[in-house]
DNA sequence: ATGGCCATCATGGATGGA
């Protein structure tokens, strides 16, 4: 089984590359972060014509988030319970029999700000739910852009962001209390020494410097990371491509987890 | 060898992203 995370920067102009993505990777699930869209607008009849359905919340302009599975999917939350959210970061449904959802974690702004305090209130909220709600013993996976690089060796540059957002000790620290739930991080063991990114900036050369940071992560309970046998950073989907007439890319590369069945 | 922001809403330029 081959479960993706992909925030794909806005569906609309990704609409060719995430097509040539589902060919190419043959992938059994994809969780799509800021697709920016209604649901209505989605590519549904699309996508159900290349072989994969479709479940999503969603707004215009920001956020959004998708399951694309080949197998049909009943959706079990649109967002997180007993939290009043009106940005659409979260969905989770049963399909190809396991309980999967696609997170898009707050970014935060800047340690101090509104925003990052709504950060951690919403990953303590994403905690609450599952304790009120799941199993760590049942096979649960939670793929998403978490909006942190957790270890000081998932950025190139640590130095340059140690004091942000996407590495505050207030940020690892939420996000461990998530994972302390009893979810794991296949990547982390699979290159436990770092320096593989899935993010990298537009600007200043980011992409072409591997000037970038591992802020998406798929976790894992303990049944299915048992199951993992090889986890993927798909660089080239990251690249230009101008020659291919497929848009530009997204400023984050799929990661790719492959479950034995 | 990947290349010097991008997407949105709107039509100029602000806002958010990370």
């Amino acid at each position: 089984m081959r479960i993706v995370s992909w925030n794909v920067n806005s569906l609309k102009p990704r609409h060719d590359r995430f097509f040539r993505f589902l060919d190419r990777w043959q992938p059994d699930v994809v969780c799509l972060q800021e697709t920016k869209s209604l649901v209505e607008d989605l590519p549904k009849e699309a996508i159900e014509s290349a072989g994969w359905h479709l479940a999503a919340v969603g707004q215009k302009t920001y956020n959004g988030v998708a399951l694309v599975s080949k197998a049909p999917i009943e959706v079990i939350s649109e967002g997180l319970d007993n939290f009043e959210d009106p940005q659409a970061r979260f969905i989770l449904g049963d399909t190809g029999g396991i309980r999967i959802a696609s997170a898009y974690i707050p970014n935060g702004k800047e340690v101090g700000s509104d925003k990052h305090e709504y950060k951690l209130k919403w990953l303590a909220a994403m905690r609450n739910h599952l304790d009120r709600l799941e199993d760590p013993q049942s096979d649960l996976a939670i793929l998403g852009d978490w909006n942190c690089a957790p270890r000081d060796t998932d950025a190139k540059n640590i130095d340059k962001w140690r004091e942000s957002v996407l590495c505050h000790d207030s940020v690892r620290e939420a996000i461990q209390h998530v994972r302390d739930f009893g979810l794991i991080d296949p990547h982390e063991s699979i290159e436990a020494e770092g320096g593989v990114f899935t993010w990298w900036d537009y600007r200043n050369l980011g992409f072409p410097k591997n000037d970038g940071l591992r802020i998406d992560h798929a976790l894992l309970s303990e049944s299915l990371n048992r199951r993992v046998t090889q986890v993927q950073v798909d660089r080239d989907e990251r690249k230009a491509h101008a020659e291919l007439d497929i848009g530009k890319p997204s400023d984050h590369a799929p990661l790719i987890v492959d479950l034995e069945d």
